[in-house]
Order: structure tokens, then C-alpha cells, then sequence
DNA sequence: GCCTATAAATTGATACTTAAAACAAGTTTT
DNA sequence: AAAACTTGTTTTAAGTATCAATTTATAGGC
């Protein structure tokens, strides 16, 4: 076998890695928020997605813009907008027009979702403990930081 | 401060290292699905649910049933009955009726089906590889022990 | 053989998600 | 200032996804 081949092996075999890595945190994931979602469902009769609007907006007391709300979470921009319109009903979020800019919104957290916030965020925070209860402090930021990698790449 | 203070504060920063974990693993799958999800529409007029069910049944010439795809895959069983109705309608996919138990389908990939997927598997494979660039073999394996420590405590 | 419990899959209702098109409000070019 | 872009958001249609309820089939205890 020449160094070439060598190397040509090694690159499939780094590919097949990397191919296992990313199945595993597709099931990891999965795993997590089905186990997020069941409880989510039986404590506070919600969801995951309301949830994770509610989490970000909780994050940022000033408010957002939509288009804001999407990229930080990573989907869609016209998804976000289904999701506040029902959290503006059940009066957990607001919208308020922009005086600087009359296309956007400014999507904040009411009182009434910050009150329910400030309880849920302190027992997701308890559950992901939970679930990570294998994942050392070294783990943790090793992963971040492949995280971090994979989306600066990609 | 006493030793027994130390202690919680340290468990404090770890819960919350872990949250970031989390929020990352989260970021990133968002960020790599969205990204395979474009290249399978543009390239091949699919979807990711369809290639996640094609890609286990591929990996399994055998067959499964819709049970053992819906645990595999780490969704809801009412879901793959959707998505492999519409594959069975593109005949990628058939079902077979099971002697030994006539409650259960035996869902198998067709000829049609593993001809395309012997294409597309290969170029996902070079996808992942290339979004993947920046995780080193190590990085993949401490990633894939991670994940796997995370699915099998929570 | 019958009864109850469990298991596999589907159905129906509701919610979520994306991509693409539509719109409206800003910005830049000419 | 009109035209041509760009940006922020919503709307629409198709597809996915969950849960709860249902249908059908198996299994175990009697």
C-alpha cells in the first residue's frame, strides 16, 4: 500500500466517524426533547416550541424582532410567527411596533410569562441536569466547542 | 466559605455548563438539518423524514416493522405510518404482511428505492464529511460517547 | 375455550415547520 | 422622485409530528 492509499483509507474511515457523530446527536437530541416534551406537557400543559420562544424572550427582557427570534432559534422565519400569535393569546408575550422601523415588530415577554418563566426555566435547567448527569464539566466543554465547530462550518 | 458551600456553587456551574451543552447540540442539529434538508430538495425533490425512513430501511434489506422504524428513528409510531404511506405511493418503499404475527407490517425498501439510495447515501456521506471539516477523529469519538452517555441515562 | 391485558398499527385533531409567494416599508440608484 | 432593490413579516400549501383514541391481533391465566 503507498502513502496515498494510506491516506485515502484514513479519509473514509474519518468520514464514517464523523457520519456516527452526527447520527448520534440527531438521536441524543430527539431523545432530549421527547423526554423535554413529555414534561412539558404533564407540568405545564405546553410545548416545546412555545417553550423555546418563551425561554429566548425570557433571555432578552427588551424584546425581539421576529426575524431576530427565528435565527436565534434556528427555524423558519414564518414559524415564528404562528408560534407568538398564540402565545400573544394566551397573553404570555406582546407585540409592539417599532417607532424606528414600521416593518418589524418588538415581541416581548409579559409579566404573566415572566412569572411563569422564572418557574419553568429553573426546572428545565434541573431536568438537563438531570439527563447530563453522565457529562462531566470536561465533556460538557468539549462538546461545546465541536458544536460550536460544526455551525461555523457548515 | 465552607467546603460544603464550594460544593454547591461548583454543581451550580456544571448544571448550567450542561444547559449549554444543550442549547448548542440544539443550535447545531437545527443548523446541519437544515442544511441537508436543502440540498435533498434541490438536488433530489425530497425531504429529510423521507430520507431518514429510506436510510434505516436501506441499512436493514431485511425489512422492519413500523414499530422498530419509529424507535429507531426516535419518533412517534402515528408518524412513519405518514411517511411511509407516501413512500409506498412512490413505490421506494412496499409493505408485507407478516406471517408470524398479522398484527405487524414488515416494511422493506424496494429495488426502486435501493437504486436511489445507493446514490443519495453515498453524496449524504460527503455532505456530513464536508460539514464536519473542523471535528477531528477525536473530536468525533469523545462526541459519539458523549451523545451515547446522554441517550442512555435520561 | 374465555377473559383480560398487552402490543402493533392506524386514525383524527391539533400544532408545528418549511419553502415560496405576497406585501409593505425602507434604501439605493439613476 | 421614480425605479429597482432589500428587508421584515405574514400567508399559503404541503408535509411532518405529537397525542389520544381506536381497531385488530397476540399472550397468559384460569
Amino acid at each position: 500500500m503507498t502513502a496515498q492509499e494510506t491516506h485515502l483509507v484514513e479519509d473514509e474511515m474519518l468520514a464514517r466517524q464523523r457520519l456516527r457523530l452526527w447520527l448520534q446527536m440527531l438521536k441524543a437530541v430527539r431523545h432530549v426533547e421527547g423526554s423535554l416534551r413529555e414534561r412539558l406537557r404533564s407540568g405545564y400543559a405546553t410545548t416545546l416550541p412555545r417553550f423555546d420562544v418563551l425561554a429566548a424572550l425570557h433571555s432578552e427582557p427588551e424584546g425581539m424582532k421576529m426575524s431576530e427570534l427565528s435565527q436565534h432559534l434556528v427555524v423558519s422565519n414564518g414559524n415564528v410567527t404562528g408560534v407568538v400569535d398564540r402565545l400573544v393569546n394566551e397573553e404570555l408575550v406582546e407585540r409592539l411596533t417599532l417607532e424606528s422601523d414600521r416593518r418589524a415588530f418588538l415581541v416581548r415577554i409579559t409579566d404573566k410569562g415572566r412569572a411563569l418563566m422564572d418557574e419553568m426555566t429553573a426546572e428545565h435547567l434541573s431536568w438537563i441536569d438531570e439527563m447530563f448527569t453522565d457529562v462531566s464539566e470536561s465533556d460538557a466543554a468539549r462538546g461545546i466547542s465541536i458544536m460550536l465547530d460544526i455551525r461555523h462550518k457548515g
